[in-house]
Formats: C-alpha cells, sequence, structure tokens
RNA sequence: GGGCGAUUAGCUCAGCUGGUUAGAGCACUUCGCUUACACCGAAGGGGUCUGAGGUUCGAAUCCUUAAUCGCCCACCA
C-alpha cells in the first residue's frame, strides 16, 4: 500500500497534473467518425488582458462541460485562443514608443505592426499562461491568434463577399471619434459618465434688430459649425418668424431659422443650435433640410480654419476663450450649471467627440432577420433565457456596423483606391498592377475578427475549403458558449449572423451568460477601486481547484456573484475533507490483511448509500442540463460533507470494529463510493481528483481519471423507502445526543437508553439500525419496546413517532427539563391547531389533493400523541 | 425616458411548475483531541420571507402597486 500523504498540497500537485496532461496530449481533439463531438470555442481574451476573477468563473465553467461531456464518451474540443485587440494594443505600442520620446510615424507603419508582433510574442501570451494554472482541458494544439495568417485570410474572404453583396459600404457619417486613439470607436466602447458642466445660454440675433433667439449650448466651440437654429413648428413663440434668419454672433454670417419637430418645445428656450457635423441628431436634422456640414474641429480635437481667430486651440481652451468673446459682444446671456452624461472612450478615457467622416459600414437588417429567427425558435439557446428579449431589442433596432478603425494594429482593410482614377478595388489579393493603387490605411473593428471566430478556428478560409476541411465538418457548430453578458450584442448576436452567412448553420447551440463577479460588498470589481484579487494569488494561496469549486459554488445563474478572497476557504475546506475521507479508507487496510472472515453482503447501509449516491448522480444530471452549476457543486458539497463523511464513514467506522467484520470487503464497497465520489467532482475540481484517483487505485502511469467513465445512473438503486428509515434513525441518534449534551454528559461514559415507539412497526423498523444507534449515540443497553415503564432517574424526549428515555446515574435537571417540556408542547399545541383548522375546512378537504390530506392528517395524529404524552410527563 | 433583475436569519445565498412547524454556508453560543479531518466533530440560538393590496381552501412562491438597490439600452441642446 502507497503512503497516503496527511496533506493536500495544491501547488506542487497541480504543476504536475497540468505539465503530464499536457505532454501526454489527452485533451488533443481529432475527427473521430462516428463519434459524437462536444466543441467549444473559448471566448478569447485580450492581448493585453491579465486573468481576472470573471475568467476564472468563464473558463471553469467551460471546463466542467468539456471534462463532463469527455467523461461521458464525447469527442472533446475546446479551442483556445487570444484576440488582437486593436484598440488596446494600439495605445500600449504607443505608450511605449511615448516612453522612449517617439510617435508612431517615427517608426513607420510597416516598423509598428512588427513591434506589435514583438510585443504579442512577448507579452500576448501571458493571460494563456495564466489560464493554465486554472487546469483548463483545452487542445493546445489549436491555439489561435484573431490576427493569425488563417484568421486575416478568412477576414477578407469575409469582407469581399460581403462587399460584392452591397453589404459594406463607405459613407460619411457622424461617428464616435476618440481624439486620444485618433479612431473611431463603436457605440459599445464607449461609457457615459455624470459630468458637471455649464450650459452656455447664447443670444443669436436677428439681422438689423434688437430681437434675438435664446439657444443652450454646452460645447460653444462648435458652433463655427452652425448652419441653422431650429425651433418646433409647434412653438407659437416663434410662429412668426418663418423665413427669418439670424446673424452667427461670431462669424459674420446668416443663418436660418428652420422648424424641424425634434426639437423640444419645453426645453431650455426652445431653441436649438444645429451644428450637424457635431452631433448626430443635428446631422440628421440638416439631411431633412439640406443644410451643409461644417467639419470645425481636427482629429486631435483642436480647432480648424473655419474657428478663425481660435484656430489651433485645443477645443476645451478654445470654449473658454469663445465664452469669453461672447461675453464681450454680449451675446452671453446666462451660464447653468448642470450634471449631464459625457461619453468617454472605455480605453483611452478620452471624451468622445461625434465626427463626420468618411467610414466603411456594414448594412446589418438583412444579417439580422435570419438571426433573429433561430434564437426565438429555440434552435439557440440562452440560459438564462430572459436575455433573449434584450436580444431581440437590438437586433430589432439595429444600426449599421462601423468598421472602419484608423489604426494600425489590426487586419488593413482590402480594399485599394487608384491613383488617378481614385476606383475602387476590392479583393482577398492585392491589384496585380499595385504601383497604381493605393490601400486603405485604416484597419478593421476588432469584432471583425471575432465574429467569425467559431468557423474559423477550424480552418475556414473560403468557401472553397469549407467543404473539405474535415476538422470544420466535424466541430462546426459548436455545442456551447460561456460568455458574460455584456458582450451579447458586440460579440454573441453578431457571432450568430456570420455563422448564418458564412456556414448557414448556428454557431453555437447553447449560450450561457455567466455572472458578473463583484467584490465583496457589491461592486464592480475595478483596477482603481483596487477591489479585484489577483487570482494568481488565491490560487497560490488556496489552490485552482479551491477557488474554480468556490467561485462556481457562489454563482447562481443569471445572478452576480460576490466574491470575497477568504470565501474560497469553502472549496479549500471541502477539498481538505475530501482528501481526508480518502485517507480514513486506505488508513484501514491496514488491518485487513490479518482478517480472514467469511466475505459479507451490501447491508441496509449500504443500500441506503448507494440509493444516496444514484438521488444524487440523478440531480447533478440534471442541474448540468439545466446550467445550474452551483446546484451542482452544492448537491455534491452535501452529499460528500454530509451523507458521506457524517454519517456513512462513521458508521463504518462502527461497523470495522465488529467482531470478524469483513474488513475487506467493507472498506473495497467504501473504496468504489469514493472513486464514483471522485469521477462526480473532477469536471470542476479536477487536479485533487485526478491526484486521489491515483493514490486510491494505484496507478502510477499516465492514465487520467479525466478519461475515465462518468458514473452512470442506476435509478434501479434509489430506495426512497430506506431513505426515509435511516432519516428517523438520525433523528432518534441526534435526539439522544442532543439529551447528553443537555445533562453534560461526558463523550466517554455510555448511557442506556430505552425507546418506546408508538407503532410496532416503526420499532421494528429502527432495531435493524441498532448496532450503530448504540455506537455513535454513546448508548450501553438499547431496548426498543412498546411497553416500557420509566424509572425516577431518567431524561425523556418526545418524538413524533417513539419516546426516547435516557437513564442517568447522576442527576437529573428536572427543571430544566419541565422547562423544555413546557415550551415543546407550546409549539405542539400551536401547530396542531393549525392543522385542525385545516382539516376542519370543508374546501380544503374537497380541493386539495388526497395524499395531501392524508399527509396532514398523520401529522396532526401524530402530534396529538406527542402532546399527550408530554402533557402525562408534565402531570 | 424604456427594459431587465434583485429584496428570505448578523453576512452571502437556496427554496424549480403555490401545500415544508421556511433551508444551507459563514459568523455566534456551549461542549469536545472520540480509529480520517480543529481547514474538524457534537449539540444549540437566530428569520415569518421589503411594504401595501389582490387571486386561492392554501402564497416566501402567482398578480397589481410602492419603496430601495443594481444592470442594460436610449439620451434633450
Amino acid at each position: 500500500m502507497k503512503e497516503f500523504p496527511p496533506k493536500y498540497i495544491p501547488n506542487h500537485t497541480e504543476d504536475k497534473w497540468h505539465k503530464i496532461w499536457e505532454e501526454s496530449k489527452i485533451y488533443e481533439a481529432k475527427v473521430k467518425p462516428g463519434k459524437p463531438k462536444y466543441s467549444v470555442v473559448i471566448p478569447p481574451p485580450n492581448i493585453t488582458g491579465i486573468l481576472h476573477i470573471g475568467h476564472i468563473l468563464n473558463n471553469t465553467i467551460q471546463d466542467i462541460y468539456s471534462r463532463w461531456k469527455r467523461m461521458q464518451g464525447f469527442e472533446v474540443c475546446w479551442v483556445p485562443g487570444i484576440d488582437h485587440a486593436g484598440i488596446s494594443t494600439q495605445h500600449v505600442l504607443e505608450r511605449e514608443l511615448a516612453a522612449q520620446g517617439k510617435t508612431k510615424h517615427d517608426l513607420g507603419r510597416e516598423k509598428f505592426v512588427e513591434m506589435g508582433w514583438e510585443w504579442k510574442k512577448k507579452y500576448g501570451g501571458i493571460i494563456l499562461q495564466q489560464l493554465r494554472k486554472l487546469g483548463v482541458s483545452v487542445d493546445w494544439s489549436k491555439e489561435r491568434f484573431t490576427l493569425d495568417d488563417g484568421l486575416n485570410t478568412a477576414v477578407k474572404e469575409v469582407f469581399v463577399d460581403l462587399y460584392k453583396k452591397g453589404l459594406i459600404y463607405r459613407g460619411k457619417r457622424i461617428v464616435n471619434w476618440d481624439p486620444a486613439a485618433q479612431t473611431a470607436v463603436s457605440d459599445d466602447e464607449i461609457e457615459y459618465k455624470e459630468k458637471k458642466d455649464k450650459l452656455y445660454y447664447i443670444r443669436y440675433y436677428f439681422r438689423d434688430s434688437e430681437e434675438y433667439v435664446v439657444v443652450a449650448t454646452t460645447r460653444p466651440e462648435t458652433m463655427f459649425g452652425d448652419t441653422a437654429v431650429a425651433v418646433n413648428p409647434e412653438d407659437k413663440r416663434y410662429n412668426l418668424l418663418k423665413n427669418k434668419s439670424v446673424i452667427h454672433p461670431l462669424v459674420n454670417k446668416n443663418i436660418p431659422l428652420i422648424f424641424d419637430d425634434y426639437v423640444d418645445i419645453d426645453f431650455g428656450t426652445g431653441a436649438l443650435k444645429i451644428t450637424p457635423a457635431h452631433d448626430t441628431n443635428d446631422f440628421e436634422v440638416g439631411k431633412r433640410h439640406n443644410l451643409e456640414s461644417i467639419n470645425v474641429i481636427t482629429k486631435d480635437s483642436k480647432l480648424n480654419e473655419y474657428a478663425g481667430e481660435f484656430k489651433g486651440l485645443d477645443i476645451f481652451v478654445a470654449r473658454k476663450r469663445i465664452v469669453e468673446k461672447l461675453k464681450e459682444l454680449g451675446n452671453l446671456e446666462k451660464i447653468e450649471e448642470i450634471t449631464h452624461n459625457v461619453a468617454y472612450g472605455s480605453k483611452s478615457g478620452a471624451v468622445i467627440e461625434p465626427y463626420l467622416s468618411e467610414q466603411w459600414f456594414v448594412a446589418m437588417k438583412e444579417l439580422a432577420k435570419p438571426a433573429l429567427k433561430v434564437v426565438n425558435d429555440g434552435e439557440i439557446r440562452f440560459h438564462p433565457d430572459r436575455w433573449v428579449k434584450t436580444y431581440n431589442h437590438w437586433m430589432l433596432n439595429i444600426r449599421d456596423w462601423c468598421i472602419s478603425r484608423q489604426l494600425w494594429w489590426g487586419h488593413q482593410i482590402p480594399i485599394w483606391y487608384h491613383n488617378s482614377t481614385g476606383e475602387v478595388y476590392c479583393a482577398t489579393e492585392p491589384p496585380k498592377d499595385i504601383e497604381n493603387y493605393t490601400q486603405d490605411p485604416d484597419v478593421l473593428d476588432t469584432w471583425f475578427s471575432s465574429w467569425i471566430w467559431p468557423f474559423s478556428v477550424f480552418g475556414w478560409e473560403n468557401s472553397m475549403n469549407d467543404e473539405t476541411n474535415a476538422e470544420l465538418k466535424y466541430f462546426y457548430p459548436t455545442d456551447f458558449l460561456a460568455t458574460a453578458a455584456d458582450i451579447i450584442f458586440l460579440w454573441v448576436a453578431r457571432m450568430i449572423m456570420a455563422g448564418l452567412e458564412y456556414k448557414k448553420e448556428i454557431p453555437f447551440k447553447d449560450v450561457y451568460f455567466n455572472s458578473i463577479v463583484r467584490d465583496g460588498q457589491g461592486r464592480k470589481m475595478s483596477k482603481t477601486l483596487g477591489n479585484s484579487p489577483d487570482p494568481l494569488d488565491v490560487m497560490d494561496k488556496y489552490g485552482a481547484d479551491a477557488l474554480r469549486f468556490t467561485i462556481v459554488y457562489l454563482a447562481p445563474l443569471g445572478n452576480d456573484v460576490l466574491f470575497d478572497e477568504n470565501k474560497t476557504e469553502i472549496g479549500r475546506n471541502f477539498i481538505t475533507k475530501l482528501w481526508n475521507a480518502g485517507r480514513f479508507i486506505m488508513m484501514n487496510y491496514e488491518k485487513a490483511d490479518a482478517n480472514n472472515s467469511i466475505e459479507s453482503e451490501p447491508d441496509d447501509l449500504d443500500r441506503w448509500m448507494d440509493s444516496r449516491l444514484n438521488n444524487t448522480l440523478k440531480d447533478i444530471e440534471n442541474y448540468l442540463c439545466e446550467y445550474r452549476l452551483n446546484d451542482y457543486t452544492k448537491i455534491l458539497y452535501n452529499f460528500v460533507w454530509n451523507d458521506f463523511c457524517d454519517w456513512y464513514i462513521e458508521i463504518l467506522k462502527v461497523k470495522l470494529l465488529k467482531e470478524g467484520a469483513d474488513i475487506k470487503g467493507i472498506l473495497d464497497r467504501a473504496k468504489n463510493l469514493y472513486i464514483s465520489i471522485l469521477k462526480m467532482l473532477h469536471p470542476v475540481i479536477p487536479v485533487v481528483t485526478e491526484e486521489l484517483w491515483h493514490i486510491i487505485t494505484e496507478l502510477t502511469d499516465n492514465s487520467s481519471i479525466s478519461l475515465e467513465n462518468f458514473p452512470a445512473l442506476n435509478k434501479g438503486q434509489i430506495n426512497y423507502e430506506l431513505e426515509s428509515d435511516l432519516e428517523n434513525v438520525k433523528e432518534l441518534i441526534t435526539s439522544i445526543r442532543n439529551i447528553r449534551t443537555e445533562n453534560n454528559i461526558p463523550y466517554s461514559k455510555e448511557c442506556n437508553v430505552n425507546i418506546k415507539p408508538f407503532e410496532e412497526d416503526f420499532g421494528n423498523n429502527i432495531s435493524r439500525f441498532d448496532y450503530f444507534i448504540r455506537s455513535i449515540g454513546r448508548v450501553d443497553e438499547l431496548k426498543i419496546e412498546k411497553t416500557y415503564e420509566k424509572f425516577e432517574e431518567q431524561s425523556v424526549k418526545v418524538l413524533p413517532k417513539c419516546e426516547i428515555y435516557l437513564s442517568l446515574e447522576g442527576l437529573v435537571d428536572k427543571e430544566k427539563q419541565s422547562a423544555n417540556f413546557k415550551k415543546e408542547l407550546e409549539n405542539l399545541v400551536k401547530y396542531s391547531e393549525t392543522l385542525k383548522k385545516k382539516l376542519s375546512n370543508e374546501k380544503f378537504l374537497e380541493k386539495a389533493a388526497k395524499e395531501l390530506v392524508d399527509g396532514e392528517k398523520e401529522k396532526l395524529k401524530n402530534t396529538e400523541q406527542q402532546i399527550m404524552k408530554l402533557q402525562s410527563l408534565i402531570g
């Protein structure tokens, strides 16, 4: 027998198994015709990212399903990878250059991109390295990068195809401009924050008149782009002013007063300046009234030549100067303090400017239609399903997707312009006479490569290789996607659209939106708050399995998780308990050698445990199918701790001590149960179960529990009657212990106990278990008989089906006991009254199910019997 | 402004399609080194389920409404 280590040392064991698993390539997936497959693609973490607690939850969930399905005989393929994260990475690179006093222009595009690849080589895989610590069973041989050659080919193919279908077009639109990153960003990359600001009321005078209209603005610097002042046509105040013009306060020009429904009569003065180039709504108004759009701000948010004397000033500086000037000129009516939402780039933190520019767009309406259908028809299922509503709302109001970014790091748009004719050339390869063409300098939004992730990772490059690619054919569509709900539009919806467009098939069947992890006070984890514990530290301190178990245990489907580092004790303590249970079983084998007893048959206790095990197995299957992962861990936690350790092992101790016990037989049965438990737990705590399995089975090769079969449900072993008998026995034992505690009887002292059942049947039933009532109840003599006369020195407890008498040689605390009786009696009387009331209700008897009524009658009978006994004891 | 979710013991949460004298873990109290485990064992105390209406024989569970907290979407100068 191998030595069973007294303590589990996570770090060492985890490193060992992670290495063995990776080297023996057991998680590499192959095309196996005829064998069912289960495939998952990882949500590729950002190249610039580092592991946080959210990743732990997300990847543990994927690992649980991968391991579970693998143990159920599926060919499991879980593809890892990373995202090139356009804006973030460019930001990091530029910051690095800035530290050397350089800009990207000093390097030039080619060198800059090279620098990106160098950086990727050096740091890009950090997060995947960190993920290895978690013990994920991904197929490392299939690792992909959203900017690798294969992805690049696929991205170009999709772009060209959509362009040829007319779904990609170029247009001059107001986009969200990030002046720090100097690129367009999508709506989804913006955060709104409340900010205190000033609202400036400015007079626009009518020509040759003392009359004026007042408009309010928070951004006076854009007024050089004003091309109208608008009021609502229904607004009586302005009725008489049709066809009039006002004078621009700073530029000597007329601007028309126009009438448009968009203007809110009740807000401010009811008049609004229209600056089409710098506001989305103004742009729409401008289009309706054929107004000119004048862009007055440069890409780096300075005023341009339209601003006259203010040209070249940063907009925030210009704002102050312009206000001063307006004051001088007498055009400033007043300034109000207001709080409003301001848009910030979620990556750069800079204030986002609405900016008019040429960008590339994907027309989304047609792509969205089939994608809506598959989700509403249930072909793709969301968990929890309330996200379908959110999805529908967005998809029905979908807007065209701005896909061009003015960056260098990313997939450059496969568009070339003829140098002299300006003709547009779009193809996956450059034009032959490349010297006459210039490629569009922009790159594609990062999500343009992410949205084809589920099929591009399997080698999809174009519709041609679609047919011939065996991996793609076998593994697509994938089965499961676990992700955070905040990228439902950015990523999930778009993957569905791309999958349907290019594979004519959904990209995944089940989507699990995992919880958002918050800190102990419910605050979002954030760098600035410093409330996000480093998962590597936590894993180092408690073990990766402990963290995995804890985070899943705490994460209910659809709700947030409040995570505190010290909560990891839940998982750590559980693992220790599991470890020691195994250690106990193995320790006892030593005693088996000298033992020459005959083989024993399984007894009621074994049958009870088999029943509990299969019930647990049944629940596990349901929970995992319903994506209730916290329930999966919870039920195992309770099963192992309560049923297996607290009762089964405790009773086992008694059985082992019995004269002539079949020690080996008893332990073998326990060991088999324990191995089943290890397998049931393996998906969530892979390393410790692997280690224990090897110790227990004494396997020394590189075989793995993760390749074993998951325990199969045997419904025939479920025995509710026996389980309820055991519940009664447990209640009896608990009551005996209770009496002992109340009378301060030391553990070492055994007592004599008489159980007086109200019914013969009950007595017969429990007398089967008398040997362990005696031993774990610390009972010397146990009598179970209906007729028993009590002596003086005894303590009594009345249960629903029997009385318990415990002899005390010493003193019985009679006062305490009768106080207890009275209290109990009070409760029972109250209870019996509610039962009586219920049972005397005609309608209840008439309408409620028969079993329910009978159940209530039974309860009343028991309760009244208890009451009678108690009364006689008091009296 | 629109939508979604939450509100159950001191804390964190279970309680699925209405019928349990409302459960768990942590914390708390009192014992306890007993053939694994003090990261442990035993026994206990503690809540009427945010408020108000309603449906029902019966509601923590369904409906209406209010309050509080949180998230998402839109954004009015």
